[in-house]
DNA sequence: CCCATGACTGATT
DNA sequence: TAATCAGCCATGG
């Protein structure tokens, strides 16, 4: 999977780089930006690959505005939340984000 | 080529 | 608000 910079996930990433601090975007917000509209699935696949601390994929939550957990058992859902903790953004009760509020709007 | 899996979404109940 | 269902498609075996 060494072709990932060949495909759409460059446009993808791209998107997610281009996400204001202290908003948040949805996979399908990021997709439709990439301009992959309903592919919000590989979206979610192309940040699964991704391994690159500088670009700032914990901005991306899916539909519900809450960190999607991603198998492996990484602590990357945790780390997640403290980022954008730090930028700002508030969590409710329940670990979750108010989209109306925080959702990226270009 | 076929099959199973997956950081998802939207409508419906 | 939460749970369920069906649709989406790239990737790997």
């Amino acid at each position: 999977m060494k072709d990932a910079i060949a495909s759409n996930y460059s446009l993808i990433y791209a998107v997610v780089a281009a996400i204001p601090k202290g908003e948040v975007a949805t996979y399908g917000q990021v997709a439709l930006l990439a301009g992959l509209p309903g592919r919000a699935r590989q979206v979610g696949y192309a940040l699964h690959a991704l391994a690159d601390p500088s670009l700032p994929w914990h901005r991306v939550v899916n539909a519900k505005g809450e960190i999607s957990l991603r198998s492996g058992g990484s602590e990357g859902d945790r780390v997640q939340r403290l980022r954008l903790e730090a930028e700002g953004v508030v969590f409710d009760r329940c670990g979750r984000i108010d989209l109306e509020r925080y959702r990226w709007r270009p």
